[in-house]
DNA sequence: ATGCATGCAAACCATTTGCATATCC
DNA sequence: GGATATGCAAATGGTTTGCATGCAT
């Protein structure tokens, strides 16, 4: 269940940011893309909204991406190439990523390292732990020749 | 035990690479911040040679880098703030990075995902697993209080 | 009315590219 | 000698900043 135009309003308002139209603008295009599960590269955000309002500045996209980020609206997805790009994903399941390292399709996964063995490694450190990140590369099944298909029948 | 200028070295033969002179000094340099366990953005290491030899070009640096990467002789290591820098990492321990949200200091972990469960996640994608990256992130003793020392929660 | 938010354009910074020249093998 | 690598400088691409103006509160 993706997160809705409100659902990002809310978002801005908890930061005590201004209900302006730019953001409804924003929150309203996020959640269409939200709804394809679509991830999207900022400069390209801020193209498909000029097109909608052409008076629509490039800095006001990047403000409100990094908001969203912070406010754990978005995810920043990491390719195999090095390539960065955002995703709207309800902060309510905690996952990570697998992407295809041809096509860069996104597939959410909820693989993640026991909470023990997280707090083993961060006392062996000595750290105190506040995040981590886990990126899964592969190539999805369009992406492979069938031959190269092991464990899934074809249909 | 740490990566040695002929390492460095051997790296760029196996690519059937010519030993020149740019490349022997961009080797010894890295091998001398292997020592330390220093990590390095690109540009940074291009101006540290430059006082060497003035005249190494700054594509040079950065086209030996990638090189290196693609050869694993260099870790690229993510921070918490989403900043990149490199690493000669040896390449014969599979690890990953736990870094200090506060100062940047790099620790290499040996935490990983079991295969198993690797294998599991690809299989019910559909995808051929090609790699991983696991980042850890957060403060280490010098950036945190002796009040906070307590474990803490994780993620 | 106040001050946060915006649009604009320029600045920025790391990285890449094209190309003539220098160098390795 | 011939191919590869280099240095240089300019181009790139994504992101940030400064600032006058606009708009929400």
């Amino acid at each position: 269940m993706s997160a809705t135009t409100e659902d990002i309003l809310a978002a801005f308002e908890r930061m005590g940011l201004r209900n302006t139209r730019p953001r409804r603008v924003i929150a309203e295009k996020l959640a269409q893309l939200a709804r394809g599960g679509d991830d999207f590269a900022t400069e390209d955000l801020w193209r498909a909204l000029q097109r909608e309002d052409p008076r629509l500045g490039r800095a006001t996209v990047f403000r409100a991406v990094e908001t969203l980020l912070e406010q754990g609206l978005l995810d920043r997805v990491e390719f195999a190439d090095g390539s960065r790009r955002y995703r709207v994903c309800g902060g309510s399941i905690h996952h990570h990523h697998l992407t295809c390292t041809q096509c860069h399709r996104v597939v959410e996964v909820e693989v993640c390292l026991p909470p023990e063995t997280l707090s083993a490694v961060a006392s062996a450190a000595d750290f105190a732990l506040e995040g981590h990140s886990i990126e899964l590369f592969g190539r999805c099944v369009t992406c492979r020749p069938s031959s190269e298909r092991t464990d899934s029948p074809d249909h």
